[in-house]
DNA sequence: TCTGGGGTCCTAGGACCC
DNA sequence: TCTGGGGTCCTAGGACCC
């Protein structure tokens, strides 16, 4: 049975959506002109968020430091992200995607997935691709592209061919012709890593993995990925559009520090505020941890992690940093440089059976309280996964 | 020039149990 | 005394995505 699946992206989302408002506020579209969106820009650890498509024939590119992008750049127009703003905006996009289907896949913040089979109504694929793109660029003022394919992957292969506002097809018998050429890095899936190991084996071209067995990929990628790349690079995928939201894994946060650290009062306060957040986001998404991560990178960018496994789920903000601050000193000498600390939560429950125990912390009253004045201090700050 | 932040999945090795 | 497998859980590390 051949499904017809539409991928659609924001072109250069943050940028095109910090445009939009920026010219209903009657100022410059930033689109035209070599821009980006970043962090902030006098911290020299800051990076391009998102690009305009003249910065990006500039040379400048995504997760380049700034002070780099400067250097190739000098006139290059800088704006902060708005986080509220971009949710809005992704908002907008995917409820006017969910009015072609109501089998969505939203992929990330700007992109989704919808599955148009049989519901096309005798019409060319493109050209009802062609009226969602409209529809988006005329409601919204930003455009996307749309990638239409038989599959996920060749819908979401084809909606990286030329941007923006443009439509294109990949159907599996285009796969030969608009496919093959392609260097095998642009295929989803293979990374720089990936994609060096293959070239260094002489695949070059998402054809020549396609021509390989996948028992040949298997010393180089492992089996269950050489099985995938053997499938994906033949332009097969018999992976559903997802409706359902999942639920998540683990919750982290990090803070990379704007010059490194030694002092352990330092990086114990950079400890805290990222359990505070963790402890946080997991409570206000009624969740209970019950393995506890936490992170530190040095200055040479090597990293080092520890992870424990508690005796009970918990969402207590101070027993997950203790069990961090125990980690860290198991794994920093208290001296070497840091640049980064980061501590993250996994195997969530919605379990909320309460094992009481004669041997309960008698702090634990103090500890939920303290929580409870946190989370009324710090609303419920809703992130775009809700 | 000097590299953010937040996720998912896979693999490999060791412990432990039957 | 020495020998086997299989299954599960845990930890560490590495790859990918946006």
């Amino acid at each position: 049975m051949s499904r017809t699946i539409f991928h659609i992206d924001v072109n250069s989302a943050f940028l095109s959506w910090s445009a939009v408002k920026m010219v209903m506020e009657g100022k410059p579209d930033i689109r035209l002109v070599p821009s980006v969106v970043s962090g902030d820009p006098n911290d020299r650890r800051s990076i391009i968020t998102a690009a305009s498509i003249p910065a990006k024939k500039l040379g400048v590119k995504i997760a380049q430091p700034v002070s780099m992008a400067l250097r190739t750049c000098p006139d290059l127009v800088i704006v902060r992200g708005d986080w509220e703003w971009y949710r809005q905006c992704s908002h907008g996009f995917i409820d006017i995607c969910r009015s072609y289907s109501p089998v969505l896949q939203q992929f990330s913040i700007d992109e989704c997935f919808i599955d148009m089979t049989g519901r096309c109504d005798g019409e060319d694929p493109v050209t009802v691709a062609t009226r969602l793109k409209d529809e988006i660029k005329g409601r919204l003022g930003f455009t996307v592209n749309v990638g239409i394919g038989s599959n996920k992957l060749l819908a979401k292969m084809a909606s990286d061919f030329e941007k923006p506002d443009k439509v294109h097809t990949l159907w599996s018998g285009e796969v030969p012709e608009k496919m093959w050429p392609l260097e095998v890095r642009d295929l989803l899936w293979v990374g720089k890593k990936t994609a060096e190991r293959l070239t260094a084996y002489g695949i070059h071209t998402i054809g020549d993995l396609a021509a390989m067995p996948p028992g040949r990929l298997v010393r180089l990628v492992g089996p269950k990925f050489a099985a995938q790349l053997h499938e994906n690079a033949n332009g097969r995928d018999d992976s559903p559009v997802e409706t359902e939201i999942p639920e998540a894994k683990s919750c982290s946060a990090e803070r990379t520090f704007s010059e490194d650290l030694t002092d352990p009062k330092d990086i114990d306060r950079a400890l805290f505020n990222v359990a505070c957040i963790v402890a946080h986001r997991i409570r206000r998404d009624r969740f209970r941890a019950s393995t506890v991560s936490m992170f530190i990178k040095y200055n040479d960018f090597s990293v080092a992690q520890k992870q424990c496994t508690l005796d009970q789920p918990t969402d207590v903000t101070a027993i997950i940093l203790n069990e961090a601050r125990r980690m860290l000193a198991e794994v920093w000498d208290g001296a070497s440089p840091l640049r980064q600390v980061g501590l993250g939560v996994s195997k969530l429950t919605h379990d909320f059976y309460e094992q009481m125990s004669l041997f309960e912390d008698p702090r634990m009253e103090y500890y939920r309280d303290w929580d409870r004045k946190y989370d009324a201090e710090h609303g419920s700050v809703r992130y775009f996964r809700d």
